[in-house]
RNA sequence: GGGGGCGUGGUGUAGCGGUCUAACAUGCGGCCCUGUCAAGGCCGAGAUCGCGGGUUCAAAUCCCGUCGCUCCCGCCA
């Protein structure tokens, strides 16, 4: 018989249906069973009155929490039924994968595991309806942010991640042995889409993995995650580049909410706020302004950048003087800016980049690029970097590469934003750190 | 890489020098129970208190080391 999905049984009542799913829980009595089925749309009451028959009965008894089961049965309403006033009486029930017991995890456990041992038993722990939203949800940003791009023109890229040279600095590469030689797993996708700028593909998206090899232990970095890169051509400033980014971040928001924000709210308990458009932004400068008339003191040695803690209470000004819950923080000193973005003309110091903070959480870098491959060259130079292993990246600005800029947002820390998640393994499906490399 | 916190039945916690022959909840197994729905009742199994060493008449409890986890800093998305 054809499955039916619990969210679609209101339709059917009066009509015998199969559903397949979870048995979530048994209630064995002397002479009824209830059992809760839960599918990946919702969960239903299942009633058998063992009188009918003793061995079904006794087949039931056998079932244990969480095992996989087909149950078929009579459709009725039944307004006592507080799990959405319907009622499944069973005829018959086949079990496809009974569950062992105990359970290693209870996904239906009042007190929740630690993150490290739901990890071990990660599989378990998304059933979890809570956790599966935050999937569906990020399912359907991703969706958003998709339609939001092909509206605009964007084509879709997808880069290599193996490569054959360090590109950046090097440090936070992780090597991989690749046949007689060494390779690295791609810490940005960054020179490849700007290759496209140069292919004359005028704005581009790639959703992709991302690696870097640093020892972080935080509650908001992993060693492989999942980039959202952006590259749009002919741009004038990152002006430009941020404006497409609050719009386009804007529509995802809406979207999210319009699909999920009911459930959101129910399930985890957050109220997802479409932010307004134009986004605050404050430049470098002022942001540092503002901390030090909070007396906050920056760590002396880190001049010109904002430590996470910096962050967060600009985050909370923000929050106070707009009710916005995402700042611009723009204009980077040029110590803590890759060599490849652009200057300001008239303040040499200053790079035309920008963060975004999101609720006080760094979740984005973007900027203008530099083209002008002569340019280029002396920056790349200044940074220490010798032009072998850039060579061909530099190349890409020598035959006719337009003005361009973009950005790269990290969509785990995104989707952890969105919906008020404090840990990062959270919103991962699979978390990789140092320390962790399964399941 | 630096610093802090934590490590007690499957899970979550309590206990923080002797009353611990380690408690509670939940889960698990068994029995019972006019339709249950955070079901309920009774019974039972399940922990050498991460590991090693030390202090003490006495250590889950104090000290040192070690391992694991976690958070913060650095780095970033």
């Amino acid at each position: 018989m054809e499955r039916t999905l619990v969210k679609d049984l209101r339709k059917k009542v009066g009509e015998v249906v199969t559903i397949q799913g979870w048995l979530q829980k048994l209630r064995d009595q002397k002479k009824m069973q209830f059992l809760v089925v839960r599918d990946h749309t919702g969960a239903v009451q299942v009633v058998f009155e063992k009188a009918a028959s003793e061995e079904l009965a006794a087949r039931i008894s056998g079932i244990t929490a969480e095992s996989a089961i087909r149950v078929t049965g009579m459709l009725i309403d039944n307004p006592i039924v507080k799990l959405g006033g319907l009622e499944l009486q069973l005829q018959s029930v086949e079990v496809e994968n009974l569950a062992e017991t105990p359970l290693p995890l209870d996904p239906f456990a009042e007190a929740l595991p630690d993150m490290d041992y739901r990890l071990d038993w990660r599989y378990l722990d998304l059933r979890r309806p809570e956790v599966a939203l935050i999937f569906r949800v990020q399912t359907t940003a991703e969706m958003a942010m998709r339609e939001y791009w092909i509206k605009e023109g964007f084509r879709e890229m997808h880069s290599p991640k193996i490569m054959g040279s360090p590109s950046e600095s090097g440090a936070e590469l992780f090597e991989v042995q690749y046949f007689d030689r060494t390779a690295y797993l791609s810490q940005s996708p960054q020179f490849y889409k700007q290759m496209a700028m140069s292919a004359g593909y005028d704005k581009v998206f790639e959703i992709g993995p991302v690696f870097r090899a640093d020892p972080s232990f935080t509650s908001r970095h992993m060693t492989e995650f999942t980039g959202v890169d952006v590259e749009i051509s002919w741009v004038d400033s990152h002006e430009d580049v941020m404006k497409f980014h609050e719009e386009w971040l804007a529509y995802v928001y809406n979207r999210v909410k319009e699909i999920h924000g009911e459930e959101i709210q129910a399930l985890l308990g957050v109220e997802v706020v479409v932010p307004a458009t134009p986004f605050p932004r404050l430049s470098m400068s002022e942001a540092y302004a503002i901390l030090k008339a909070q007396d906050y003191a920056l760590p002396p040695e880190r001049k010109g950048d904002i430590d996470p803690g910096g962050e967060r209470l600009l985050g909370k000004y923000v929050k106070e003087k707009y009710g916005h819950d995402f700042v611009f923080i723009t204009d980077w000193p040029i110590a803590v800016r890759p060599f490849y973005h652009m200057r300001h003309s008239d303040n040499p110091g200053l790079t035309r980049s920008f963060d975004l903070l999101a609720n006080g959480l760094e979740i984005t870098t973007g900027a203008q690029r530099e083209h002008r491959v002569d340019v280029l060259m002396k920056q790349a130079a200044e940074k220490g970097l010798t032009a072998g292993p850039i060579q061909f990246y530099l190349d890409f600005f020598k035959y006719g590469c337009p003005p361009h800029g973009g950005f790269g947002m990290g969509l785990n820390r995104m989707v952890m934003v969105l919906l008020g998640l404090t840990n990062i393994r959270e919103a991962t499906y699979l978390f990789r750190g140092p320390n962790r490399l399964s399941p």
